[in-house]
RNA sequence: AGAGGAGUGGCAGAGUGGUCGAAUGCGGCGGUCUUGAAAACCGUUGUACCGCAAGGUACCGGGGGUUCGAAUCCCUCCUCCUCUGCCA
């Protein structure tokens, strides 16, 4: 979430910023903000006062009982319990202007960068680049959902049998390429510097405040009722929330962790014809990249990430295209977004299988992720995550692009991981 | 899952109602001494909020309560350890 400072320092720059992002009542928003903080201090202010003074007087009370002067001590108890009632609804005041300012604070979206495009929605988006030659494929070319039944290497039936819809069996081929990818994935993360990390992909309630997921997304995710527990919708959220109330030294950034986890998304009303077979489901696979840096560093840091994401794209030999999303179209903690995506041939669109932010002070303001310098002053470090890579997308457009009349070529760098080359 | 024990500063560990944000030791940082280092000695060493500042307030696993006053008493939850049970 925002800071009030970032609010009450840079009133015009915060607002212009909101609006690029289409949101709506930013002024009458960041104006209750500022009033909200405002009873907070003065209630707080008021308090500390009373609070001052209540705890001198029980230290005189505390003397008087020892020197035996009961009826002096007696006689000053009854002016605590004035000051008690008054501290009473100080408190209260203090704590609701607090919990107020809180909950506003978690329905304002973070301040894009000023590099963001304005926009409404994904057709704004700006395309940076693109890479890599779109394939031409044979007459008689199938989407992927075709040529997994014709190979019989994912098999969403099963799936439905045992689980439900979204929840698709890999088989054979189709499970060792799974295998095959996520291996790669990791290891090309190591050979950057990312430490490997094998977090609990079952994550309780303040995990899910701390990188955003709560209160507003309670929906999309699995919950395991009995004890209070969520089954993680990306390793963001494990992976974030291992540096929760965490004060790092500044040698220690950046942190570059990498996990691997399966992923769980309810997508509650998403299905529709456009994301049929692997194009959307309730559980994939996913490699997820996290640094945490220093605020100086973080957008150098940003393109580092978008540059490693491309180079394994590159590495598959599939087509892509780097977005820079705008306004409208970017996550909610998100201060700049790069999305990737493959083309895929079969499909006759683009596929987005990567998506790489750097949120800078939002997450780690919730997260209380701060490091200490060499002024020993302690400040909010940036946060900057993304997937390297999705899996599902990124198998359809392998199947898609190489397909040939007589088998799915694999690409070279995944074939040492396979231990064939052709599907 | 049942029975018992325990959670205090970076770590170890005292403190069982007031002068306790908390002894002491270790570690860290600064200094004296030294050619340098070690040792010894001296000083310093948590986080957050409010305040222009001086300063104030809160925090002894989390939350709630009793009391003029809580690290200390009560309730509740969490975590860890030991034994029993179950188990990849």
């Amino acid at each position: 979430m925002l800071l009030v400072n970032q609010i009450r320092d840079n009133y015009a720059g915060v607002l212009a910023g909101l609006q690029k992002r289409n949101f709506q009542n930013a002024e009458a928003i960041l104006a209750e903000v500022l009033s909200l903080d405002d009873l907070r201090k003065s209630s707080q202010t008021q308090r500390d006062q009373m609070q001052a003074e209540s705890n001198a007087i029980s230290k005189q009370i505390g003397m008087l009982m020892r020197e035996g002067k009961t009826a002096e001590a007696n006689e000053i108890k009854e002016r605590t319990a004035q000051i008690k009632i008054q501290i009473k609804e100080l408190e209260d005041q203090n704590s609701t202007a607090e919990e107020s300012l809180k909950a506003l604070l978690y329905t304002i979206p973070n301040v894009p960068h000023s590099s963001v495009p304005a926009g409404k929605s994904a057709e704004d988006n700006e395309v940076v680049l693109e890479n890599g030659e779109i394939p031409v494929l044979y007459e008689g070319n199938q989407p992927h959902w075709e040529l997994i039944k014709k190979y019989d290497i994912i098999d969403f039936d099963l799936g439905v049998k045992i689980t439900g819809a979204g929840f698709p069996v890999y088989k054979g081929k189709g499970a060792r390429l799974q295998r095959a990818l996520v291996n790669f994935f990791l290891d090309e993360a190591m050979a950057q510097g990312y430490m490997e990390i094998q977090p609990p992909i079952l994550v309780n309630e303040d995990s899910g405040y701390g990188t955003g997921q709560l209160p507003d997304k309670e929906g999309q995710m699995y919950f395991a009722s009995a004890d209070n527990l969520y089954l993680i919708p990306t390793a963001e959220v494990p992976l974030t929330n291992l540096y929760r109330d965490v004060i790092l030294s500044e040698e220690d950034l950046p942190v570059k962790n990498v996990g691997f986890t399966p992923c769980f998304r309810r997508e509650a009303g998403s299905w529709g014809a456009h994301v049929r077979g692997l194009n959307r489901l309730h559980q994939f696979d996913k490699v997820e990249i996290v640094q945490i840096t220093h605020p100086d560093k973080s957008y150098e840091t940003l393109e580092s990430m978008s540059s490693y994401v491309q180079g394994l794209l590159q590495k598959l030999e599939l087509p892509y295209r780097v977005l820079r999303l705008c306004g409208g179209d970017m996550g909610f903690t998100s201060a700049l977004t790069y999305d990737m995506e493959v083309y895929s041939a079969a499909q006759e669109r683009w596929l987005e299988v990567s998506s790489v932010s750097n949120f800078e002070t939002y997450q780690s303001n919730r997260l209380k992720l701060r490091f200490k310098g060499e002024d020993k002053k302690t400040q909010l470090a940036h946060s900057l995550n993304g997937s390297a890579l999705a899996l599902p997308r990124i198998v359809a457009s392998i199947l898609e692009n190489n397909q040939t009349p007589d088998g799915i070529t694999m690409p070279k760098v995944l074939q040492p991981y396979l231990g064939f080359d052709k599907i």
